[in-house]
DNA sequence: TCAGAATTGATATATTGTATCCTAACTGCT
DNA sequence: AGCAGTTAGGATACAATATATCAATTCTGA
């Protein structure tokens, strides 16, 4: 698992930047994070950090470090799903910020998608046009997952 | 307030049309949000309900209301806001289902925009390559209206 | 009118998130 | 090393949002 070693190494690098201490705890939450193949919710990473060690993770210093970690860009929160998920660009230096997201309505599954730098213009032109200066690049889209489409018939 | 009666007698068509009753109470949350000019949470439109009447409306009637209503079309629910706004396209039979919004990340003020076909094609096709089938044409988005813009400088 | 369905009331509880205050750990400086 | 100030974490309480459940009421159609 090298690249987990060298993300974790990266962020430990970011924080440091940023003037904030990569700690244990902030370690284990990121950690958790970029395990799962999924987005979790607060208290859904201090469960599993629960489960992984013998230390108590409070789900008040979960979302501390959350808000933390986000300012570090370090991860995303997902606001439709009340969920997080890592940063899958932590080891390349560039597009933070930038990323848009599928969400399933029905399995809650996150997908993460690249638009193309037309539809982003046409969403900020549109949004410009209704008085919004300046639009959030991250961009979260509910829809629907093949898998649960073919469930539903 | 013509167009306030006229919206409240078709939305009454239509919960009839989708075989549920246009109750007083489903009537009094639907008011609510009618004349509110933002999105409103499921407790302030219960709080709203019980200052402009005597009768009780207790917030999880206003849930249940809420999920009839969406049902119906009548009213939108925006998850990134956690808050409910009602249906600009009561009147107008047509263009249901098919609204984007725009949030502010500083006063969460909720603003409709209506994007190009060619927008709403490429966020579809991104959604293709993605293994996502369909995407809601539901679409919530971030941003900064002008105002928050300024004061933030 | 009566049975069955739809609606609402009432209560409890789950989930998500914030506020606050205090303690512990680390850092830089002397 | 020792101290002051900052940063981080612990603990507790509580607010806001949402769901589950069961009983009571109201409405509808036969």
């Amino acid at each position: 698992m090298l690249d987990y070693e060298k993300a974790i190494s990266i962020a430990e690098q970011k924080c440091l930047q940023g003037g904030v201490r990569f700690t244990q705890r902030r370690k284990q939450v990121l950690s958790v994070l970029m395990k799962a193949d999924a987005a979790l919710s607060a208290y859904e990473i201090a469960e599993q950090c629960n489960a992984d060690s013998d230390t108590k993770m409070p789900a008040m210093s979960v979302y501390r470090i959350l808000d933390l970690l986000q300012e570090q860009n370090l991860i995303h929160r997902l606001e439709i799903a009340n969920k997080y998920i890592s940063c899958s660009h932590i080891s390349c230096s560039h597009e933070h910020n930038n990323s848009q997201f599928l969400i399933c309505g029905g399995c809650r599954h996150v997908e993460e998608i690249y638009l193309s730098h037309d539809a982003v213009d046409a969403l900020q032109t549109a949004a410009s046009a209704a008085g919004f200066s300046t639009i959030s690049p991250q961009l979260e889209i509910t829809g629907w997952c093949t898998q649960c489409q073919q469930s539903e018939d």
